[in-house]
DNA sequence: GTGTGCCTTCAGCTCGCGTTCAGGTGCGGT
DNA sequence: ACCGCACCTGAACGCGAGCTGAAGGCACAC
């Protein structure tokens, strides 16, 4: 789960990123709109918390930016007013969800994963990569008509190649999406788990969806298999 | 699309009302609860948004007695934060949804879409997997035609599992939805729990409806059992 | 008070999974 | 042809997720 919390307030922001990694979220951290802006941008989150003031643009821009530009990532409003109902009338940004500040923090990280459940929840059902198919929902995998076992970490690696079929992704991009964003470790795992995967998926049906592109990553395609 | 707001704070229903009706809805109002459970009665709605907490007789008590005259109108719960959810036992009475409050209009209308588009497809009495049959209603379970009894929890945790079937739930989601959404403690119930009802609903047929997907959660499946 | 049933906590255990490591292999560059 | 680096391979190890049995605490009935 990678989150984005984007708040101007170093000593809440820093509470925050604590508690949240504490709770098992990779956390990003922008003080301003315009890194917020660009890290939303660069980075795919499952969640963004988003403080309503903020220097330079605020919360709203961000937010209302990000729909214009079709980036549906779900989104936590932080907001300090009161009367909060008044944000009911017009209060259309965007924005998933809202919270007054302040708050207690496990209804936060409540909010937080029921947002970004909701997210998840509006993606395709199932995965399909020529005969391969994938059901992220149930995390289950067949090939053809037959059924595949896979643990946890081969099945996040595969929907990952999968949501990214067709496409060479990178060690370092595998690394934060399957792993963490701040992984420390050696690298030559991803190589570990594609063979596991490999062994599963490709050589029992004498495939090979999973192409090694030297130098630049991996590609998972329909063809050559 | 008609849609019934149960609540008795008047400047939040004027709210909800004018809200609504500029989204399209036709809206009636109620401001507390027999008021509302004479409404539902009489009329027939796409959707009930009923707060939790209202004069006379709650909104449990009005969600609890439309069910038991088998009145299936999708019904979206309004909460105030924290501590009311403690008053909804096992949070099984029945509601298709929960809200709470202060949420931002949006997310309200999406819900209300949502909940009433499930309503749509004739909701079922029942709910059934493989030769599990559970009746919310009534809270009673069968395997074939053997009933078995089960305790409160029991019961929650096979509901929830049951809703989802096919899909895997992890632990957390569990704990939000059959405990609390910021229950505190060893998260080791659940395994507990599981294995309750696995020596009440499987272990006994020789079945495995409920399976561990290890790092992932539970899923119960009409398959292997 | 006594008894019963349910919810929750705890500690011990097991085995599968994730990770690391130490070679091995082959492609690409010069 | 040679070398270096990227990637592959097989095995070994440590840990922790999940399973289990038991026991404590609480509410309710009699």
């Amino acid at each position: 789960m990678r989150v984005l919390v984007v708040d101007d307030e170093q000593r809440l922001a820093r509470t925050l990123r604590l508690g949240l990694e504490a709770e098992g979220f990779a956390v990003d951290v922008a003080h301003d709109g315009v890194d917020g802006l660009w890290l939303a941008r660069e980075n795919s989150y499952d969640a963004i918390v988003l403080d309503l003031m903020l220097p330079g643009i605020n919360g709203y821009q961000v937010c209302a930016t990000l729909r214009a530009e079709k980036n549906w990532t779900p989104i936590l409003m932080l907001t300090a007013k009161d009367g909060e109902w008044d944000q009911v009338e017009g209060l259309d940004t965007g924005a998933d969800d809202y919270l007054t500040k302040p708050c207690s923090f496990p209804v936060l990280v409540a909010r937080l994963r029921a947002v970004s459940r909701r997210g998840a929840r509006e993606r395709p059902t199932q995965l399909e990569v020529g005969d391969l198919r994938l059901d992220p929902a149930a995390r289950r995998v067949w090939r053809g008509d037959a059924e595949i076992g896979l643990t946890a970490r081969e099945f996040s690696l595969l929907a990952f190649l999968a949501r990214h079929a067709g496409d060479v992704v990178s060690k370092r991009q595998i690394l934060d999406a399957v792993w963490d964003v701040d992984f420390v470790g050696d690298p030559n795992i991803v190589e570990v788990y594609v063979r596991h995967l490999r062994n599963k998926i490709d050589r029992p049906f004498g495939r090979t969806a999973i192409q090694t592109v030297r130098g630049a990553g991996y590609r998972l395609g329909s063809d050559g298999g």
